[in-house]
DNA sequence: ATTGACCTTCCAGCAAGTGGAACCCCTATC
DNA sequence: GATAGGGGTTCCACTTGCTGGAAGGTCAAT
């Protein structure tokens, strides 16, 4: 299979298709004429793959994840624990991103959005008195 | 105020300092011997950035309301819809996240994460069957 | 004179691709 | 045979927001 269906069966632009195999996470056979040519094992890598990124896993773990998937002796453990480091990792996010979220939606509520040049926003973003009186301050 | 000092009453690393001056976000001064020589102004600045920062917006979005911030003639409507869009694109980062967190959890959750080698989340990033069948069999 | 802590510039690299230029290949049509 | 189109190929640059390191200049103190 050439690399325009491939990229249509599994929804990755060729782009990355050719990005993956520069990466080594695929690597496809070439024709004669030096166009790629993909197995249906490197179009099932892809899927996986494309899914695993869907999932927010990195690129290494899906590297990773990809050598499990391969190997029959993988253990349950290891996947896993792979899973739930990327758990952890999305929970982090979604913590730092709500409390963004918390404070930003606090101020742009606060904030009256006319043609007067008082904002609540910028207020808060700029540095208060105090602060300024450490700088401005010797000792 | 050379950078080490401004590093320090500010919380950016002084790297991150000298990459701002590159990108045009702070014109601090220079000495004699050549060193950054920075003006309360611009600690200024470097803390409103930080803020900023720290709230998630964009390089592009700091300049922006750093540009208001300088700017007596500004209305508040305009500081309103820069915090508003980036309020809207953390939203539909959570919403993401969320839906990858759910996901994952699930499928941590119905791992084993013993010894053996059957594992349902790499079930789960393994192509379906059907999806198989569509590449198998000529259409 | 020399250490050590500063400061300077520039160059490379990270993740994970994306865009574009310049070029080759294959088929179909005139 | 020429040409147009729609594939494919490589390589290089760019993105975001820094970070690390090398090679070297400056300054205060010993």
């Amino acid at each position: 299979m050439n690399i325009g269906d491939v990229a249509q069966l599994s929804g990755l632009p060729a782009k990355t298709i050719r990005y993956y195999e520069d990466i080594g996470l695929v690597k496809p056979l070439r024709s004669a004429n030096g166009y790629r040519s993909f197995r249906d094992c490197d179009v099932h890598k892809l899927a996986f793959l494309g899914r695993a990124r869907a999932l927010g896993f990195s690129i290494e773990d899906c590297r990773n994840l990809l050598k499990l998937y391969e190997d029959d002796h993988r253990t349950s453990a290891e996947v896993k624990q792979i899973a739930e480091m990327h758990l952890g990792r999305i929970d982090q996010k979604i913590t730092e991103l709500t409390e963004m979220r918390a404070t930003l939606a606090h101020l742009v509520n606060a904030c009256a959005g006319d043609n007067r040049p008082d904002c609540p926003i910028l207020a808060d973003l700029a540095p208060k008195q105090d602060e300024n009186a450490l700088l401005d301050q010797p000792g």
